[in-house]
DNA sequence: GGGTAATAGTTGTTTTTGTAACTAACAACA
DNA sequence: TGTTGTTAGTTACAAAAACAACTATTACCC
């Protein structure tokens, strides 16, 4: 039927990764967007201070490798909003300590109980090693392996 | 050693997929943008005629699940650039039949074969085994399966 | 100390995307 | 035939991302 050759585009792991990350992201999305308003950076600037607790844009930078030019927006965004808060560090007057304000908590509790359902949700349809072994292999193509 | 509870952003399927597409892609995209300018959907509808030969945009937009919009744009400027002639179908005109030129072509067996090269390298850090539940998996994901 | 380089984060400008509304052609059917 | 609905593809405008240049502060080192 195909015209030339057997290059399936459906074997390409750059090509399968990204569907598969937007099927599986598409649903989410739609919470942290239609609940909250967020931007796709947003909630994970929100995560990573939800999780870590407090710490600079850079090292959100380094954990996620998302660009700073995203993070400095995310976090105007997350500020305006009152979801964190800035503070100088007096030491190294460059770098500002972001903390989640209770409003912020609140709604990453909320995201992240949605997330861990989410997440369920979808390796629900292998078995417990099969998701092990995915994600193994997802952290070593994500270069965070 | 992190604030609270056990999540783990690291774990989380659609974050992980996410940072596994971009990491991965990476590298394919740098030759397909630096060697011959070409954005992600263009070289994806690109290869779509490069497989199954000649098809209308609605066609590559069934397998690809790639937008409409983005698929006229890329067709637009793939047309520009003489990789892909547009001929309109006579038994129903609002519909146009997308083939790759000789140029197309060539561009598309480059690409192609960067790609092949590409996915081997990747591939080669797991074992056969692995590489084939990864992709099942992927594909389920991707609701491909 | 003074000059130069590095770093944290921001801002401005240009590309791309997303969304919705649109045109043109066809279909269905009274 | 005429009216209404659908489909293929395009266009316009708003939202978001990419990239480069910028400010402010600290570090290095002669």
């Amino acid at each position: 039927m195909d015209k030339k050759g057997d290059f399936e585009l459906e074997n390409f792991l750059p090509f399968l990764l990204n569907q598969a990350a937007e099927e599986s992201s598409l649903a989410f999305q739609r919470v942290y967007k239609s609940r909250y308003g967020l931007l796709r950076t947003d909630w994970r600037v929100l995560f990573h201070l939800g999780i870590h607790g407090r710490m600079t844009a850079k090292e959100i930078g380094q954990r996620s490798k998302i660009h700073k030019t995203k993070i400095s927006r995310a976090v105007q965004r997350l500020a305006e909003r009152r979801f964190l808060t800035r503070t100088r560090d007096e030491r190294d007057r460059r770098s500002e300590h972001l903390e989640l304000t209770p409003a912020g908590e609140a709604v990453y509790r909320d995201l992240r109980g949605i997330a861990e359902e989410y997440d369920a949700k979808l390796s629900a349809q292998f078995t417990r090693g099969e998701n092990a072994l995915l994600r193994v292999m997802l952290r070593r193509l994500a270069g965070m392996g």
